[in-house]
DNA sequence: TACCAGGTAAAAA
DNA sequence: TTTTTACATGGT
């Protein structure tokens, strides 16, 4: 297997943690322990080793896809020197040291799977998530790729109704994947752009717009602040103050007290 | 059984 | 302009 140097803060346990939080995801398997997903029609397998990763196949196709599942574009040590200031982040980030946010490879699989999370349960978002895969996707070992957008494109407002989207959902996600939205280019684009030209799609709102943000392109201030589970984790402090508390690093923040909220 | 869960858009006030 | 409501699934 190739062997992947990662940075010396590094947990592979909890950077892989939301891929085991929410159930069975079929599209990020957590296998044997290890992590299997599909990149390019090929199963790809990532597995911890004592000082880095062990990543099959791993060539310039799979690279990019494995840097940012692990969130190896993070910079955690100026984050973790003002953490060790601040009375809220200072026990979280001695605990969680290690733990980088992984980010979602794919502009239309975070959407898609960001517009069955609204409003519902991460459980039973998954749960419609991996019905939608195994419908539309395609299975390659263990693993299964996330339905292409031209496949969904043409798919009807009934087939993902009976998925378990609410019709509203079902409209919003086919709206997406026959938008004249190039979603690749918007990783060229700043935050507040990134923010208008997404809210502008039917169903994108705020809070989704802001986790593409976070969890897609990894923009370091990017903070959902309408999101139930961080307004529960800043809690008692009011989520917009907690904001210019913890910038530059708000997204950082943002993922390590909700990792720290899952694990008490 | 009822209620909550990492929202959104449209209707009503 | 602000508040309320419909949406529909999975876990408790």
């Amino acid at each position: 297997m190739a062997f992947v140097a990662v940075p010396g803060l590094f947990d592979f346990v909890l950077t892989t943690e939301r891929f085991r939080a929410f159930g069975i995801d079929r599209t990020m398997l957590w296998h044997d322990g290890g992590l299997q997903l599909v990149v390019g029609g090929r199963e790809v397998r990532i597995e911890a080793t004592e000082d880095g990763v062990d990543v099959e196949p791993f060539d310039a196709d799979t690279e990019p896809v494995v840097r940012a599942v692990l969130g190896l574009a993070f910079d955690l040590e100026p984050f973790y020197e003002r953490a060790a200031d601040d009375d809220v982040l200072a026990p979280i980030v001695a605990r969680l040291a290690g733990f980088r946010p992984s980010l979602s490879p794919d502009p239309f699989e975070f959407l898609v799977g960001a517009i069955a999370s609204q409003q519902v349960s991460l459980f039973s978002a998954l749960a419609v998530r991996n019905r939608l895969v195994e419908r539309f996707g395609e299975r390659t070992g263990h693993a299964w790729a996330f339905p292409q957008r031209e496949r969904l494109a043409a798919a009807r407002k009934e087939e993902l109704a009976a998925l378990g989207f609410t019709r509203r959902k079902a409209e919003s996600v086919l709206g997406l994947a026959r938008a004249d939205i190039d979603l690749d280019a918007l990783a060229a684009l700043p935050d507040g752009e990134v923010r208008a030209r997404l809210v502008a799609l039917r169903g994108i709102g705020e809070w989704t717009a802001e986790w593409f943000l976070a969890r897609h392109l990894g923009r370091p201030h990017a903070w959902p602040a309408g999101d139930l589970a961080l307004r529960k984790a800043v809690a008692p402090l009011d989520v917009a103050g907690a904001r210019v508390r913890f910038h530059p690093f708000e997204n950082l923040s943002a993922h390590y007290l909700l990792l720290a909220q899952r694990i008490p």
